[in-house]
DNA sequence: CCCTGTGAATTTGTTCACAGCT
DNA sequence: AGCTGTGAACAAATTCACAGGG
């Protein structure tokens, strides 16, 4: 898919940071801290001052000069533009040793992602439930997801797979999927597919950390 | 980390993609395929032409005109300049339920990247081998290393300990990290960092399902 | 003719630097 | 004085479009 064109001028890469610092400020108003400037979140999540600001400009919060920014309204601020106050739901498609650790990672740290089913084609698995997760016959992805459409669907099958699931959630009604599978996935211009290519990614810190050069923290 | 400069100009995006065409490639070859033109292995990797052959400026590998590219020359080209030829070895440290997922993913799918070790604070876990990978106690990582120094740290303990962890592999020696903590590592220039965050990419994709819009495949 | 290789144009993303508010 | 908000400059990444080769 070609860009976005967000009605400010938000990007793919502006939004992730969104969301990174929301974490930063969720973590901020644990520890009571009232307000936060840009320098600030700008050192905590490892860009600059005048990248934070740049980005707020998308949300339309405006902070106050010589104080900066009140983090619980900013936090809800963020929330607000991105979706994320109100619990983001998704489905995983194969609950091998990966699909497993995600149900686990998901069930413990957020609160607002739930993986509200879980499929899978092995018999000895389906019926089970996985980290509060009750796993489904992959045949009845279809029937379950029309009676309860998802947004967003997570890919973590075998490669060959991939593919197929990805146009099964798609018809299903899934805007969004995150692939865990070496695959590139085929889809639709409206769908957003994020990869989450581990060999990629390790493959390309190998090439870094051996020609040893500066680089960019991703 | 502000950008490195390759002597040619390969960004961390065309390495990335690099490394995708070469797994293309791979499934290739093994298919019994020849030659294969740009506009190919953009359609599988999901960009356009001019961006693969842009990329491999980069390698200095040549294709014929009106023929395209050999396959089995054209991946251990990548190979070379990439140095994923030889096999690539890293240590992971924290053997949670995402720990022995990533231990799982690399011991089954590839052979060319090797965890050679895994590091817990857990005695259960610790003295155990988890898919073909021994862990050792996690205060040993510095003594271990030293013997037999790797340059990738993969990091997949709670974000409370990620800093902590990330400075000892480092003075231990690591030039890049995967990090699969939900944190911001601070780290000097030289070492490159790719976050590996859950929590940031599922609500970019949620961001972008709910807003449907188009968008770009990662 | 059908490819690749690449300079030039364009688009996207980031940083600078300063005006303005409190 | 110390911060934000933002136009303008800059840098990076992508695409265009075409010259050149077999």
């Amino acid at each position: 898919m070609k860009n976005k064109q967000l009605p400010n001028g938000a990007s793919v890469k502006s939004i992730r940071r969104l969301s990174v610092y929301r974490r930063i400020l969720s973590r901020l108003i644990e520890e009571g801290v009232q307000t936060v400037r840009s320098h600030d979140l700008a050192e905590s999540a490892g860009v600059t001052a005048a990248q934070v600001r740049r980005d707020f400009m998308a949300l339309g919060y405006r902070g106050s000069p010589n104080r900066g920014y009140s983090c619980r309204d900013l936090f809800t601020s963020i929330g607000d533009f991105m979706g994320t106050n109100v619990p983001v739901k998704a489905v995983l498609v194969g609950v091998g040793n990966l699909g497993r650790a995600i149900l686990g990672y998901f069930d413990t740290r957020s609160v607002n992602i739930k993986i509200v089913a879980c499929f899978d084609i092995d018999q000895q698995i389906v019926g089970s439930e996985i980290f509060n997760c009750y796993c489904y016959p992959q045949a009845n992805l279809e029937r379950i997801l029309k009676r309860r459409p998802v947004p967003i669907g997570i890919i973590a099958v075998p490669f060959r797979h991939a593919q197929e699931v990805a146009d099964r959630l798609i018809a299903a009604g899934v805007r969004g999927i995150m692939n865990f599978a070496p695959a590139t996935l085929h889809v639709p211009e409206h769908i957003y597919v994020e990869d989450m290519d581990f060999t990629a990614s390790l493959e390309t810190i190998s090439f870094y950390a051996s020609h040893g050069m500066l680089v960019h923290q991703d």
